[in-house]
DNA sequence: AAATGCTGTCTATCGCGATAGACTATAAAT
DNA sequence: ATTTATAGTCTATCGCGATAGACAGCATTT
């Protein structure tokens, strides 16, 4: 628990692990294969990386993430936001946004999400 | 217009280009040496950079961006959406907002948006 | 004219992310 | 026991972002 910035190759294979932890070392080679174009070794040369920031772990073969997807989404949020945003979630927003439109569904979302986070501090 | 990614250095400096244009190129490499503590030529090879991508112009001695902070913010905004969050805006605010609290202000901002953004599509 | 100062470019170094080939270890199959 | 297959590591290459020093061009000053 240190540091959770992924680079763009620890990302795609971590969305690998995540969408389909517990897998093999074999399964998962074959799915970086399938879904990025990895070789064997590649998947082997991240997987050992990331292993040693304790970010997943294989053991027997068997491969599982230790820290969520939502710990290291929650630091990319926040990263982007203070890199390109001045730290401002609106702003953040407003871009996204702008020239596009929501569905009803993400829509009320947004709002469920906002309405339950306020009131709640000091 | 074609790539609007900015790299690290490129973000930072950016950002002062945005918040002070027009500026010399003066005021520019004390900018960017007092705040980012580049050398005066490390300024120049970025402003280099930035000017062939079409993203800056110097024009005697005088800098101005070429593209809006609000384009770069888009790009951005996608960017971080697809790599990591299934290209769900809700997901993105829900990992923003955890174990936060917003501002009433910023609520407000954002409802704003929400409801402004709803309503002018088919 | 020589010296000084400022603008701007060119080239180089360093670190590192992305990718993969060569090689080792070990277990299973013949 | 020897071959074959699979797991995993080590080392290397490539590209490129980040940074800056050396140098050239051109005014202005002395």
């Amino acid at each position: 628990m240190e540091n959770y910035k992924l680079f763009d190759a620890e990302m795609k294979f971590m969305n690998i692990v995540w969408s389909q932890e517990p897998l093999t070392t074999r399964q998962l080679t074959e799915a970086c294969q399938a879904r990025l174009g990895w070789k064997r070794t590649t998947t082997y040369t991240v997987l050992k990386k990331l292993s040693e920031r304790g970010i997943v772990q294989n053991v027997d073969s068997t491969v599982t993430a230790l820290v969520k997807r939502e710990q290291v989404q929650q630091y990319e949020s926040e990263a982007v936001i203070d890199r390109a945003f001045g730290g401002s979630l609106p702003s953040f927003i407003a871009a996204f946004v702008s020239g596009r439109s929501l569905s009803e569904e993400d829509a009320q979302e947004i709002r469920d999400l906002i309405d339950q986070c306020r009131g709640k501090e000091s």
